[in-house]
DNA sequence: AGCCTATGCAGCC
DNA sequence: TGGCTGCCCTAGGC
């Protein structure tokens, strides 16, 4: 299909009456022309007439003013000043967009973080509060015998303190423009605790040693399209599966690259789009022996992983023809499934009786879920994503599963051209509530729009912390928190980042510049260099430069992990040393 | 520097 | 239900 591109059919203009133009003149960013009026004068039919009465729209749906009563004048100077409008709502007096690293909402739209009417992103609620909106459960759910029983015996193993949150906030080392599509899913190696696995949007699969950071290798003939979803075999660590939109689920070798497919769901190729079936969500059922994966038709397939082959039919688990983008397959109970799609739902489901309408609970959401997850070590909570801006927490499976327990309000807003938001539980976390997820909205960052990747306690919807680095100006939609080690892996656009805690991590300075690796590209690309290959010193002297202006040292408090909003003073004194945060000071700046 | 493009979902008719 | 259109913070290539 041709592109639809919106053109500039006409210059953005307003002809006012010279005599006018002092008053008429509005705001210090409107360009004005002088201009000289040689043409002949149409008639005008009123002088009195208001502007708007002349008002038109152009191609691209900005306001044209013409004051047509300075023509009566003949040849008298007149006035063109190119009046802007607002590019959401193509009303003039307000405009959207960037004013330096902030971002300007439309008044007349509702606001983009919480998506309700009469405010805009900047005065919402749910913006700077550290609580970050929080929506409590309407009641506890403390009133059926399940749990009861729930409260009594796995409460206690719970720990009645958390322990302090030990957040992975500075980028240790990187892989820059490591695929050549944007990254759709990561996963950390099950033993070997310095490997980690990407997949991108192209149908590649990286395998990448960040402790020995230029050890990486692309598979790049595994899937034809994105890969959706990757797990390791439980049997044997060498080999992955992966769901893909071209239809199959591959198992690889890591070490030769090796691939077979398991299942494909197109064997007679691209007979259009209404019946091309892609795969989304995937898990592995260990102890049942199977990957269970589903489709964007709303239906899921079992695969024996011995025989490597599909078992039984397909099961419609979510609306016809709707995608089902997640599955789950609980740590603990493994009869218990979960799973989430287009249709707004995230549903749970008994292993042992999988028949269409036969889900043990619907959990209904206002818009497409992302992602559900049970919590990772008692299973017993649900985390979900949902593109109406909110996470949800369930907090006992055992319990009420009417209403979530918590709606989070956080800006991870669908965009067709990113990987979708999925908020991870930390696995390490033994309270079961921290979560991390990349932020869509940017924030004025030292001048500079950054988009941070947020820890957020779910039990509380306390924002924990949001790291970032400058150079990472690309949203980082895809995050994995490592299983053993206090490590974080993003991946942001084509490039991977592994972040670790400050105090763990060397100063910046003395970093070992081999930690960055910058692949192909072409911006990047200079004279006598690999395509792929460009390991350029001078590109990661850049890096440290950069970075080095931007030390902060954490305080005390936990969520004193943000960096400041720096001035040009406190810049200058920042890079001969660390300095302390204090976070009142911070918000306050900051707004 | 600025245009183009890939592309998913929702809302409308 | 299906086709069409718009889309508010993309990112990279040309």
């Amino acid at each position: 299909m041709a592109p639809r591109t919106r053109r500039t059919a006409f210059p953005k203009v307003v002809i006012e009456r010279d005599t006018d133009s002092e008053q008429s003149s509005s705001s210090d960013d409107e360009e004005e022309v002088e201009k000289e009026e040689e043409e002949e004068c149409p008639p005008s039919e009123s002088e009195s007439e208001p502007e708007e009465e002349d008002a038109t729209k152009n191609g691209n749906g900005e306001k044209i003013e013409v004051d047509l009563s300075s023509k009566k004048k003949g040849k008298t100077p007149i006035t063109i000043s190119l009046k802007k409008v607002c590019k959401v709502c193509k009303k003039p007096g307000h405009e959207a967009g960037f004013k330096g690293a902030t971002y300007i909402d439309c008044p007349m739209k509702p606001c983009f973080l919480c998506k309700m009417p009469g405010h805009t992103t900047m005065t919402c609620p749910h913006r700077v509060a550290i609580e970050h909106g929080v929506i409590p459960a309407s009641r506890p759910n403390t009133h059926n015998s399940v749990e009861f029983v729930f409260q009594r015996q796995l409460r206690p193993t719970i720990p009645p303190i958390k322990p302090a949150y030990v957040i992975p906030d500075q980028v240790c080392c990187a892989v820059i423009r490591y695929h050549s599509r944007r990254v759709t899913c990561l996963e950390f190696h099950p033993t070997k605790n310095n490997i980690l696995l990407s997949g991108d949007k192209k149908g590649q699969v990286g395998v990448w040693d960040f402790d020995k950071v230029h050890e990486r290798m692309v598979y790049q003939n595994i899937h034809t399209c994105i890969v959706n979803n990757m797990r390791f075999k439980s049997t044997n660590d060498g080999m992955i599966y992966a769901a893909s939109s071209d239809g199959t689920i591959s198992c690889t070798d890591l070490e030769t690259g090796l691939s077979s497919s398991l299942m494909s769901l197109n064997p007679n190729g691209w007979q259009g789009p209404s019946t091309w079936r892609m795969l989304y969500g995937m898990d592995i059922n260990s102890e049942k022996g199977v990957v269970v994966v589903a489709d964007n038709f709303g239906f899921l397939y079992l695969v024996d992983t011995r025989s490597n082959s599909k078992t039984g039919e397909a099961i419609l688990i979510h609306k016809k023809g709707s995608k089902v983008v997640g599955l789950h397959c609980n740590p603990v109970q493994p009869d218990l499934l979960l799973s989430c799609g287009n249709d707004h739902f995230a549903r749970i489901w008994d292993m042992r009786r999988l028949e269409a309408g036969s889900s043990l609970f619907d959990l209904a959401h206002k818009r497409v879920v992302n992602s559900a997850y049970f919590s990772p070590l008692s299973g017993s909570k649900i985390l979900s994503t949902s593109q109406d801006n909110r996470l949800r927490i369930w907090d006992s499976i055992f319990g009420n599963m009417d209403a979530p327990s918590r709606e989070i309000v956080h800006s991870h807003d669908f965009n067709r051209h990113l990987t979708p938001f999925r908020a991870e539980w930390d696995p390490k976390d033994p309270s079961e509530s921290l979560a991390v997820i990349g932020r869509y909205i940017s924030e004025n960052y030292n001048g500079a729009a950054l988009h941070p990747i947020d820890f957020i306690d779910v039990s509380t919807g306390q924002l924990v912390a949001e790291v970032m680095d400058p150079n990472i100006t690309t949203i980082s939609p895809v995050n994995k928190l490592h299983p053993r080690d206090d490590i974080l892996a993003s991946g942001s656009s084509r490039s991977l980042f592994i972040w670790r805690p400050k105090e763990k991590s060397e100063p910046v300075e003395q970093k070992d510049e081999s930690k960055i690796v910058i692949c192909g590209g072409a911006k990047k690309k200079r004279k006598g260099k690999f395509d792929g290959e460009n390991d350029d010193d001078s590109d990661q002297e850049g890096w440290l430069s950069k970075t080095k202006n931007l030390k902060f040292k954490n305080s005390e408090s936990k969520s004193a992990r943000r960096p400041r909003k720096a001035k040009p003073a406190q810049l200058k004194e920042a890079s001969k040393g660390t300095q302390t945060i204090d976070v009142a000071e911070w918000i306050s700046e900051r707004d």
